[in-house]
RNA sequence: GGGGCGUUAGUCUAGUGGUUAGGACACUGGCCUCUCACGCCGGUAUCACGGGUUCGAGUCCCGUACGCCCUACCA
């Protein structure tokens, strides 16, 4: 299981390492996470710390990994860079890569010139032959490179996908993939082959989206001299419209789905009712049980629309078998304990004057308790539907990448919102209250947003932009 | 454009040559019941299309269509 750090815990993260624990608990071996930070600009140490406590909290603990340790550490990529470097440099010797200097912008040049004219878009392979002497001038002269996997130019390279079996493609139909990175990082292909190969990964579990790339990863084994690992492609998940699950389409965050009060054990079922059926065809089963009778026969292969109202459903379920006393407990786990009031406290104490005050002032927090379904109403006056549109979409992409989220992270959002847009704060952050709280008194915004959570007020953002939009 | 992977009701799926194509969600009719929900009983609806192989095809083969993914110094 090797997620890379970015952004917030996916659900198809945790449906990749559902079927991962389940497959590796199941043949008694060890389940590893592996972080692959080696995108520089886009990993962060929040986000893996998200990863760990999403991961945990749906229960799809790990054997090995960077914060439990294990023997074969360090279990994340940007700790391994010496080890990166020596293996490119093996391949530089043995023939099997090469170091091209070609810019960011002469590459794009070549692909708008490829398109232009309808040629395949692939890397020319400009510098694949470069003399000694060439190179040594280049380097002298600090010119920075990438180091690429030097491809076979004919014949065809085939591998077994364990549920699809084998799968052939033609290596002229493959690039010269970009194996170290001008930073010094390498990409994801070379780390994830040099590091699955170091950590003695028997079998890659990953999604679909990977396959045709899978030949790149074959190539580098053989470069390496190793034996590849096992290869299975699990479906991807999607969105209603088929295509690849997003969160502009779906609540996609593992958050979003501990916020609104899914069950971890009830996400972790219908997860693994995704492409995957028990022998019986039963729709309620614990991960034990799935353990127990896991088999890829069993796995399909169609992309699984990810489907809430069945989710919820069998949460449902989930719900009724706690009994009232264990659902209490669970209620008091989730958001209705010390914490999570005296996050309200502040927002509300001066608001109240009875103690029931707090019930209807504070519902928002807690769930849904309104349909935004009047576009009108968000549109502030000397506004229209259109800009109002256009703004909410902006804010919303702006909140996406907020990170940390508290109310001063949010007040930058929202302030610079109101300067990208050249709205006034008036105009933007009303409708943005309406939408996140559904009401035009509420306290301050900010605060609001945080005690909201991120995942919910991303949620209702995008409600509204259904609403809004043209 | 090129390549790859896929396709059983609206959705999740069972099905490995012979079934009235089974189950679940959703939808819907009823029962239970002060209401709602739960629960229970019932209903509507499916093998993408066209060829072939075969006594017989959802199941095997070929083609087509459609969908998705990849085609980044992202993973």
């Amino acid at each position: 299981m090797a997620p890379s750090p970015t952004g917030d815990p996916h659900v198809g993260t945790a449906y990749v390492a559902l079927f991962n624990r389940v497959f590796a608990r199941q043949h008694g071996g060890k389940f590893v996470l592996r972080i692959e930070d080696t995108d520089q600009s886009r990993s962060s140490t929040e986000s893996e710390q998200a990863i760990f406590s999403s991961l945990g909290w749906l229960g799809l603990t790990w054997d090995e990994g960077p914060d439990v340790g294990g023997p074969m550490g360090p279990y994340r990529q940007s700790e391994r860079t010496a080890i990166y470097r020596e293996h490119i440099q093996m391949l530089l010797d043995n023939g099997h890569a090469y170091r091209c200097f070609a810019t960011a912008e002469e590459l794009a040049e070549m692909r708008a010139h490829q398109k232009a004219n309808k040629l395949q878009l692939r890397y020319d392979r400009r510098h694949r032959e470069l003399s000694k002497e060439e190179i040594e001038r280049r380097l002298a002269e600090g010119q920075d490179y990438v180091v690429r996997l030097k491809m076979p130019e004919d014949g065809a390279t085939t591998f077994t996908d364990g549920l699809r079996g084998e799968i052939t493609i033609q290596n002229e139909e493959i690039d010269d993939q970009i194996l170290l990175k001008s930073d010094g990082f390498p990409t994801y292909h070379l780390a994830n082959v040099v590091d699955d190969h170091l950590m003695e990964i028997s079998h890659v579990i990953r999604a679909e989206e990977w396959i045709p790339s899978t030949p790149k990863h074959v190539e580098l084994y053989r470069a390496f001299g190793w034996e590849p690992p096992q290869f299975i492609h699990l479906p991807l998940l999607r969105n209603e419209d088929k295509s690849k699950i997003s969160k502009r389409k779906n609540p996609v965050s593992l958050e979003y789905y501990e916020r609104v009060g899914i069950l971890p054990e009830a996400l972790r079922n219908f997860l693994g009712r995704m492409g995957w059926s028990m022998p019986d065809e039963s729709e309620k089963f614990s991960l034990d049980e799935m353990e127990a009778n896991f088999t890829w026969a069993k796995m399909g292969l169609g992309g699984p629309i990810f489907d809430l109202k069945k989710l919820d459903w069998l949460n449902g379920l989930y719900i009724r078998e706690l009994g009232p006393e264990a659902l209490v407990d669970r209620l008091m786990g989730w958001r209705i304990h010390r914490e999570a009031l005296l996050e309200l406290a502040p927002l509300i104490i001066e608001r109240i004057e009875r103690l029931e005050d707090v019930i209807p002032m504070t519902s928002y927090f807690f769930g849904d308790d309104f349909t935004l379904d009047d576009p009108q109403a968000l549109i502030p006056k000397k506004r229209d539907k259109l800009s109002t549109y256009r703004a909410v979409k902006s804010l919303t992409e702006a909140i996406d990448n907020t990170h940390p989220w508290n109310a001063e992270t949010i007040e930058a959002t929202l302030r610079g919102q109101c300067e990208a847009l050249e709205w006034s704060p008036r105009d933007l952050f009303m409708p943005t209250r309406l939408i996140v709280t559904g009401r035009k008194a509420t306290p301050p915004l900010f605060e609001t947003m945080e005690a909201l959570g991120k995942a919910r007020v991303q949620a209702r953002m995008r409600a509204s932009l259904k609403v809004l939009k043209p």
